[in-house]
DNA sequence: AACTGACTGGGTCAATCGACCCAGTTGCGT
DNA sequence: ACGCAACTGGGTCGATTGACCCAGTCAGTT
């Protein structure tokens, strides 16, 4: 409603635009749905961007350049790196299953890009991108462990992106906590069976599931926080 | 054109429909353009389809119930497990990369699945059939190498499931074919880990991905066959 | 406090959407 | 060959869409 500098307008527009997309895919988020989100006027939108297409652009451009967290790794110098990435796994799935809306439309902006003819490229980079984070993370968790990737990081990476994605998709779809967790220590078990433990570290043991879990028997339990504005 | 009994009308608008949608999205998937990919004038939709949501919930209806290939494993018998599930996640692949916009296609079908209000199990029955067709290759395999999956196998479904979709939505955003292998080498390497040889098969060891790439040094190359029709 | 350019609000426009209608036509059962 | 139900074709409808316009209003500068 009242006055602001463009370049809020603008963020604000697409912050909205992203919570619509969320909610009711791309093809809902009209430009009248957006501005309502906004709680601006229509005329706003196109003083603010040319067209939709403009804004929807500049949204995977920002949303795929503001991608941060994917392994939040705990520092507990104690645990094993199959222990270490299993914890940072589960970190990740809190965080999909704080704000699930938020995957969606991350799954839904993805698609978006591959299937419009200029923006190709912005899918390859927003993959491109989760592998760096990913690199990054299997870097710290095999130095805080002391031990060493057999294969470059950058071909684990690929290989931990694509188990979260698949463990996303699959828990979007069935939201079945149980099942995620189980192949989280799955993924975490394959992973520290890539590396070498390069110090006197003791031999990696195969590991039951039930000392990842934060709290074993909550399924089917919506999180506590809410989703962030 | 001609005339035609309702169920082949409807069993044409369908397959229409989901050759639409893997072009266009969903949203695309317009009565008009649905009737101009079968070739019939608008009314005849109206005839066959109550509505356009009626037609799209038959669709993935009959789009989760048709799910058939995962895994196709080769009759090879000197082929230990690892080497089985490698040949069968290659083929996978090779599937998917003939008909990259089939994949397409399912995803945003699963997506507007889950977020169509009456449809919500929809998604989960989707995901429930893949594990089931994850399982009995995974049961097969096993009993060809003569090995015994240490945890039961409708857990290590999940894992393969996650596995391939992961893999399969990589690949649509990069189109690299090498990564592409290099995971389905460690999602082979993986699995196999999660099994203990019953028989007096020699024991498994770790291996490069090297043997498993038929063609090993073709980059982002576009595959030779051409979607199916 | 006056001025002026940045910004808003409400309205309009053509295009496209799903849905529907009905007079005409086709081809099957008999 | 004939009757009639199954089916087609062309047109129409209200709703929604992205885009745009312009007279009015606000705020920062002087």
């Amino acid at each position: 409603m009242p006055h602001m500098p463009v370049a809020e307008r603008r963020s604000r527009l697409l912050t909205a635009a992203f919570d619509v997309i969320a909610r009711t895919g791309v093809s809902g988020a009209t430009t009248r749905a957006i501005v309502d989100e906004a709680g601006m006027k229509l005329a706003s939108f196109h003083y603010a961007f040319e067209s939709r297409e403009d804004l929807l652009a500049e949204l995977v451009d920002v949303v795929v350049g503001g991608q941060e967290v994917v392994l939040e790794l705990p520092s507990d110098p104690t645990a094993d790196l199959e222990t270490l990435l299993a914890r940072g796994l589960v970190s990740y799935f809190d965080q999909v299953r704080a704000d699930p809306l938020r995957e969606r439309a991350m799954f839904e902006l993805t698609q978006y890009a591959m299937r419009t003819p200029g923006m190709a490229g912005f899918a390859e980079r927003q993959y491109a991108r989760y592998r760096e984070l990913a690199a990054a993370s299997l870097r710290e968790a095999a130095e805080r462990t002391g031990c060493d990737w057999r294969d470059p990081v950058d071909e684990l990476a690929a290989d931990l992106v694509a188990l979260t994605d698949g463990i996303t998709l699959a828990w979007l779809a069935d939201r079945d906590d149980r099942r995620a967790l189980a192949t989280i220590a799955f993924a975490a078990r394959a992973l520290a069976a890539e590396a070498d433990r390069g110090g006197a570290v003791s031999p990696v043991q195969p590991s039951t599931s039930a000392d990842i879990h934060p709290t074993p028997a909550e399924h089917h339990r919506a999180p506590s926080r809410e989703a962030a504005r």
